[in-house]
DNA sequence: AGGTTTTTGTTGCGTATGCAACAATAATCT
DNA sequence: AGATTATTGTTGCATACGCAACAAAAACCT
């Protein structure tokens, strides 16, 4: 940990990440919850389920992709449940699992959300890129992003 | 709010923004918290204060810079005099002010928590950026965070 | 098979944080 | 000056979230 190669430029780029993204972040649930509707973590794991094949994950894979802790998603997905926009699903083959399925009213809701969501990162965040820096950042920071999907692989024997 | 252009490209660009960010700032929160260091938003805190002339903000400052509503800023505020990392003090000019005062004390925590941040800074994030990545990252989210420090500033009569 | 270890989801608890309401004070407008 | 309005920081309340402990179930060992 001693050569710890943090120059002044990714240190500013950090700055800047750190900042706007608070920013952007707040101003986006600002504009959820003014249209009465809800928050980014359930658009998170709504989405993150119409995503999974058959519409449906186990509880610790839906934690992961919506970023949030085992815990914090059981409490989520009670309030998914309670509005039916979920339904949990006990697995046959291991009786440890329940498996967190969309619901069709889930879908509507998705589909509520967003257009305010989009509203949100084109005024927010997209407006101010050009397509090359879109691409740019894409391209960077899905390196950032992706050291971490390679870490939830434990380390392969060979 | 029609038009709402949000093509693919950018629309992409956010989705590693966004999950991005939450893995690097957890990661280095929980090192933080492994350390047995103080959160983020206390080294946010009390590094715009020592980088304030005087080292001191009023409570409505603070809170901008920290990225924090006004409440929630008081709330830290209080731990933080608690701990004798700043003192409050009214301010003679206005009586309705209070000002943040960061103590040497405050400075010596901001400099047991940098040495953890840094290293989380460089592990988590900027070991993946060049450094033309590093600046073009910069100046690309200055764009983003800029917009929102005009937009503090109410429109002007001209 | 029988005992240990790991994994899975849930719960108790503590903490962080925002919104709306509030009191004190300052600024603004006749 | 006097009345109204705006600003400042704080508080009550509600909510969201993580960690550690837990029970149930599976996987893994001899």
């Amino acid at each position: 940990m001693k050569p710890n190669p943090l120059p002044d430029s990714h240190l500013f780029a950090w700055r800047k990440y750190y900042v706007s993204f608070w920013r952007v972040f707040a101003a986006i649930e600002a504009d959820l919850a003014a249209a009465g509707l809800p928050s980014l973590s359930w658009y998170d794991a709504l989405y993150e389920l119409y995503l999974a094949p058959g519409r449906h994950l186990r509880m610790n894979e839906l934690a992961r992709s919506a970023l949030l802790s085992r815990s914090g998603l059981t409490r989520l997905v009670d309030k998914l449940e309670k509005e039916k926009l979920i339904e949990r699903r006990s697995c046959p083959a291991d009786r440890r699992v329940q498996h967190a399925q969309l619901t069709d009213k889930g879908v509507d809701v998705l589909r509520k959300i967003w257009p305010v969501y989009r509203a949100g990162i084109a005024q927010y965040f997209a407006v101010h890129l050009s397509a090359a820096e879109a691409r740019e950042l894409e391209k960077t920071l899905a390196k950032v992003a992706e050291a971490f999907a390679l870490a939830e692989t434990p380390p392969q024997k060979a």
